[in-house]
DNA sequence: ACAAAAGTGTTGTAACTACACCCATGT
DNA sequence: ACATGGGTGTAGTTACAACACTTTTGT
């Protein structure tokens, strides 16, 4: 159509990184694939691309996680536009990053078309672009989030058990929580449900632990009743 | 430099947008302007425009703040990025939306270059493009905000009374506190400090009121003060 | 039988809610 | 003198933190 003042409005690409973040039941871990093109070959970077002309950021995001993981994601956010000038040594690219949880099991690292890798977040290779700063970010970001709403969740498979619940907390905020205090909170809150079934664990000795599973309808409950009177 | 597979990355143009919020004593507000252009010429609209190539979104979203008002904003924030496809009849326009928070004193509506008002947030007028969406989660977002984090003085002066800063909690998260109770919560937070000064108010009779002003470095201790126990 | 994780209850303490009276000022 | 908003304290209640013993299982 009419562009009467191009001058004023340059042109830039635009492109979404998605920071994937898993939990093994131990460690919280971020999803990296290994690039197959220049600029920044064979190093490591958020899956992501190009937005597309005829889709949005969010469907571009969901594609290109797709595409280079296999992977059609159950929770996905974006949290900022990173525009630094010099941030791709191709041109002017803007990138919004979006984060993304899912447990670790839903994705086999390195048997998809790309090489993609599960790496812990306390050690991360050194990465392409400004991943890292989009790391930062994306980690600060999990950390608010996951204290006053519930999307630990997203990062247990359906059914799970109390101390994997408890162990996401702990990780993720860094702080060791009582075991008690932390069922009966997080009971009293609401939003899980216990199930008539238990799993007993795979590896050593142990009592068989009931599972719970997420209850979505009551999640405003929640809000307020997970801050845990910490500090961070 | 190279271009190679320009297909797979089209160029689009890239807008920020900035929601600026208001606190007049009574209400919160929204400042628009008035769209001296097409399209949508006449209608209200937010401040922002098209980001410079040699800029970043923050450095964009200052100056046409900036232009467009006069303003240099206190606390300015990105929030989002609106990618809808038909979202501006120009074409293909991205926009990364800010919020930014002052009190409305610091603009005469219409006394500056462009045509600027405060608008209620319950009144606004139908606006250009997809700013309703943008308002709305503007909305939503300093609710959330201004819950967890210690942004409500970005709505006033330096110096504020207590009830100019109970008014805004309530105004903005829509409840009633207690006057005595949001007090002690308030001091026993520790983020703010009482001045040595008092301040007649203009309008009846009241007894003079003690001034307080926020103090930046114990920020952190409020995270987890400020949960008023409310549901919302 | 032992080690390892899961299940469960109580008690002291700290934080919050509800509530009422007096004070300084302007009209 | 009165109406308006500002200043201040207490008592009851609720939510949280701290804490230990028993049970089921695998080796």
């Amino acid at each position: 159509m009419e562009q009467p003042t191009s001058f004023s409005r340059p042109k830039v690409s635009l492109a979404t990184d998605c920071v994937v973040f898993g939990f093994d039941g131990y460690r919280i871990k971020v999803l990296l694939i290994k690039r197959k093109i220049n600029p920044f070959l064979g190093m490591w970077a958020f899956p992501g691309g190009f937005m597309l002309e005829h889709e949005t950021l969010n469907e571009c995001a969901v594609r290109e996680l797709h595409e280079e993981t296999g992977l059609h994601p159950y929770f996905l956010e974006q949290f900022h536009a990173f525009s630094d000038i010099d941030r791709d040594p191709r041109g002017r690219v803007v990138s919004v990053a979006y984060f993304c949880l899912m447990p670790t099991a839903q994705v086999q690292g390195g048997s998809d078309a790309e090489e993609a890798q599960w790496f812990d977040i306390h050690e991360l290779p050194e990465m392409a672009f400004d991943h890292k700063e989009i790391f930062n970010m994306a980690q600060s970001r999990l950390r608010e989030r996951i204290y006053f709403e519930p999307i630990a969740f997203g990062l247990l498979d359906k059914k799970f058990t109390m101390s994997e619940l408890q162990r996401v907390y702990e990780v993720v905020l860094d702080v060791q929580f009582d075991r008690r205090n932390f069922q009966k909170k997080m009971l009293a809150s609401n939003i899980i449900v216990p199930l008539d079934e238990q799993r007993r664990s795979e590896n050593g000795p142990s009592r068989p632990a009931t599972l719970y599973s997420f209850k979505k309808e009551d999640y405003h409950s929640f809000k307020n009743s997970m801050g845990f009177s910490l500090e961070f």
